[in-house]
DNA sequence: AGCACGCCGACT
DNA sequence: GTCGGCGTGCTC
């Protein structure tokens, strides 16, 4: 290997004017090691602060006029990341505006973000009123005292006297999981004799004897020889000490699933109908030929679109490569996770949130060391550190998960398509309801459409009947079961068959009103109303986590009318419960499903039917294949429709295809009946009829109208500051700036301040840009960017959201 | 980010 | 006179 003598490195420290490499010499004891890639520790800035670091790039000169510093340390023996995630991380980026060392750490577990730690060293002994502030120790954790001001000032105070020194540890937090391991050492004479002069009385001993024979050229961990003598580990490490084993600890991966598959059926292919195999054999192709294209797969709910990602998948795997399949969220859908597992078994890597830091570490590292073949996840995964990818699936393509909302602000699809193209692979993007944007690449020949018309059953999709609330609600009185409904869960119960119910709470949410004044309970932070949980008494933001108890009386007016509106899963709960007194009820939401592995149980419960209602929110519309299932309602279809966002009627037609999706998968007859008070709605109409077609030729006029995506490309831009003043100034001097250098037909929308003004104590101002060709864009949005720093007051911040999921 | 330098008000 | 407040600039 090349000697290198100069590593060039982008620090951990996250700003705008450290947002680029810096050169450090490459200590003699290092040269051979070094690689790009590899994470290092340095000194960064005056005194001992020392940070992490990525070589990005060797020997290149140094422009730099002043003495190069060394590089402290090396993190890494192997690079973790390699060539293609290298350059993956510039792009990225330079795409989302964001920092490099931003992106690097996204692509990365976030276990090998080191965490450094402050500490303060004595390095004169002090008067005693002073040492007590180190007790016995000489060292000191800072991140113990900050937040006592007295003491710091104290210690700075002795930090000039030059009595104590700050300095920096930088810690690897990365850390491999290890066990126990023993090995006979001896030979079954050796250990017949040992036991032949053991006293009568010693069983342990002489069981750990007759056990130690038995095992005699193997090696076994340690826990398993515990589970089968009953021995503890006391009696082995005796053992080790008697010289009677040895015992060794091995490198162990976490294991993020449970042992063993439930259903070993899901092993085979499944039999492929002629729209299947007409898709199947066009991807297959693409991946023979080493071509990436892109493909557009439509399927109707039902219609086998997994297996049709498992065999494209088992046949990239025949080819000697690896597959990647991405998914909204795996928690939410944990049964394709589980068909994969099936189909693939060991060669599985998962990647999602619900696993431990540690778990996460150990699938990455079984991926990046090509002992995972096939990597399941979510948005991140899309950085799955494959090698020589055959193909890139992307299940539900339409999904806003897919979108990371903060820096850097990245679209997996996006990201995808680099890779795929990068691999010389295919890209199979998957959906019953294509996001606009996609589909209309398909019908302008961008993309290559795929479509799967019918239902494998060969069942028709279930008829859906609407339910028009306001006459209801005039009857009766107010409720969220109409007779209608409660007569088809009636009906089930008799069957015993199963029914879903979904409470739409997108646009919607609990808040506090008082009936006397009007006076809403908000966040003294946000100005946004604060949402009320009552599993744990309070009201909480959502937005800055802000929490307080719910007012008995108001705090206006002091009434005692103050009451909350709107429902919430556990009131529509109680409600049904009392309708339906003999139904066996599970609800599902946050609050049911906030700890881990209560989601997984949940459905588990719901699938072996032991409950005849699932109640939840929109966490239940996707991906759930009970066969069981024969009914579905919507108690509020129209809560979405109506926010101030041009995606909502978008996201409402897909959520409730989705969810009538989940009727009648098997060879039962499904039902879907739909509560609202918009009946006429062109969105609630077209999906009763199940027109996907005429919704998407329906919603591109109003697109095409109001000059939105899928038309214009949009990209938003954020200003704030703790001053209202300073974030207004920011956003309209930026506007005067951008207005002299577009393009004639880009549009500038504001700067408005936003919907929420005030988050987290500072204030947000933006603009929104529509364009749809405008070269100069990029790089005047990158040099705006990059001039902001010091453009504009202290404490400004400007952030661009790329083609934002959200103008809110 | 975080650290040092540097220039103005309130203390021994 | 100095101690320490925070505004400013730079980090290989």
């Amino acid at each position: 290997m090349a000697v290198a003598e100069l590593a060039q490195v982008i620090v951990d420290v996250p700003t705008l004017q450290t947002n680029r490499p810096y050169t450090y010499q490459v200590p003699p004891k290092l040269e051979h090691q070094i690689q790009v890639g590899m994470r290092v520790i340095v000194p960064f800035g005056k005194g001992k602060r020392s940070v992490q670091g990525f070589v990005v790039g060797l020997d290149q000169p140094a422009d730099f006029q002043g003495t190069l510093k060394q590089i402290t340390a090396l993190m890494d023996l192997v690079p973790v990341v390699n060539s293609e995630m290298m350059q993956l991380s510039h792009w990225l980026a330079d795409k989302t505006y964001s920092f490099w060392i931003s992106c690097l750490y996204t692509m990365l577990p976030n276990m090998l973000k080191a965490k450094s730690k402050r500490i303060v060293k004595l390095v004169q002994p002090l008067a005693p009123e002073d040492q007590a502030i180190f007790g016995q120790q000489n060292v000191l954790d800072y991140s113990l005292v900050q937040n006592q001001a007295s003491i710091v000032s104290r210690l700075l105070t002795l930090k000039r006297a030059g009595k104590v020194q700050f300095e920096y540890q930088v810690q690897d937090r990365a850390r491999v999981k290890t066990v126990a391991q023993i090995q006979p050492v001896l030979t079954v004479d050796e250990y017949k004799q040992l036991r032949s002069k053991t006293r009568a009385n010693a069983t342990a001993q002489r069981k750990m004897l007759d056990y130690l024979q038995s095992i005699v050229g193997q090696q076994v961990l340690i826990s398993q020889a515990q589970k089968t003598t009953h021995l503890s580990s006391a009696n082995f490490r005796q053992a080790e000490d008697k010289g009677w084993i040895s015992m060794q600890q091995i490198e162990q991966y976490r294991q993020p699933f449970g042992a063993e598959l439930t259903d070993p059926a899901a092993k085979d292919p499944l039999y492929l109908n002629l729209d299947q195999q007409r898709a199947l054999a066009s991807v297959k192709q693409s991946i023979d030929n080493r071509q990436s294209t892109v493909f557009l797969l439509q399927g109707v709910t039902g219609s086998g679109k997994t297996e049709v990602y498992l065999q494209a998948m088992a046949h990239a795997l025949q080819q000697g490569k690896t597959a990647l399949l991405m998914v909204p969220e795996i928690s939410l859908t944990p049964q394709i996770a589980e068909r994969v597992r099936a189909r693939f078994s060991s060669q599985v890597a998962v990647l999602h949130s619900g696993l431990s830091a540690g778990e996460r570490y150990d699938e990455w590292r079984r991926i990046e060391r090509g002992e995972a073949q096939v990597v399941v996840g979510a948005r991140s995964a899309v950085f799955a550190p494959l090698k020589n990818i055959g193909i890139i699936i992307m299940d539900e393509e339409h999904e806003t998960s897919y979108k990371q909302d903060d820096a850097p602000r990245y679209h997996s699809r996006e990201v995808a398509k680099w890779r795929a193209k990068y691999h010389h692979a295919p890209l199979l993007l998957g959906s019953a309801t294509p996001s606009l944007e996609s589909y209309s690449r398909a019908l302008a020949g961008n993309y290559q459409l795929l479509q799967l018309p019918h239902r494998v059953n060969k069942r028709p999709l279930p008829p859906i009947k609407i339910v028009d609330m306001r006459p209801e609600v005039q009857r009766r009185g107010e409720s969220n079961f109409s007779t209608a409904l409660l007569t088809a869960l009636q009906e089930r119960l008799t069957k015993h068959e199963q029914s879903i119910l979904m409470l739409n709470r997108r646009g919607f949410s609990s808040f506090i009103m008082c009936r006397d004044c009007g006076f809403v309970l908000k966040c003294p932070n946000c100005d946004i109303s604060l949402t009320m949980h009552l599993d744990t008494h309070t009201m909480r933001c959502h937005y800055c986590g802000h929490e307080e108890p719910i007012p008995q009386r108001c705090p206006q007016c002091h009434g005692r009318h103050i009451r909350y509106y709107g429902t919430g899963t556990e009131k529509a709960t109680k409600e049904l419960q009392a309708l339906l007194p003999t139904a066996r009820i599970l609800r599902m939401d946050v609050d049911t499903t906030r700890r881990k592995g209560m989601h997984e149980k949940l459905l588990q419960k719901f699938g072996s039917g032991q409950a005849d209602i699932l109640l939840g929110t929109q966490m239940i519309a996707k991906g759930l294949d009970f066969p069981n299932v024969t009914l579905v309602g919507v108690l509020n279809a129209d809560t979405g429709l109506d926010l101030p966002d041009f995606r909502a009627s978008e996201r409402s037609f897909d959520l409730l295809s989705q969810v009538s999706g989940r009727a009648g998968r098997a060879d039962k007859k499904g039902q879907v009946i739909v509560q609202t008070f918009n009946p006429d709605n062109y969105v609630i109409r077209l999906v009763q009829a199940h027109d996907y077609r005429k919704f998407f030729n329906t919603e591109m006029q109003i697109r095409q109208l109001a000059s939105y995506p899928p038309y214009y490309y949009t990209i938003r831009l954020m200003g704030s500051h703790e001053d209202e003043q300073v974030a207004a100034k920011m956003m309209y001097d930026i506007r005067q700036e951008l207005g002299k250098q577009l393009a004639s037909d880009t549009m500038i929308l504001g700067p408005t301040p936003r919907a929420i003004a005030r988050l987290k104590k500072r204030y947000y101002y933006q603009i929104v840009i529509k364009y749809r060709q405008d070269p100069q864009l990029h790089s005047l949005l990158t040099k705006i960017m990059q001039e902001a720093q010091n453009k504009y007051q202290r404490g400004a911040e400007l952030a661009i959201d790329p083609d934002p999921q959200y103008f809110l």
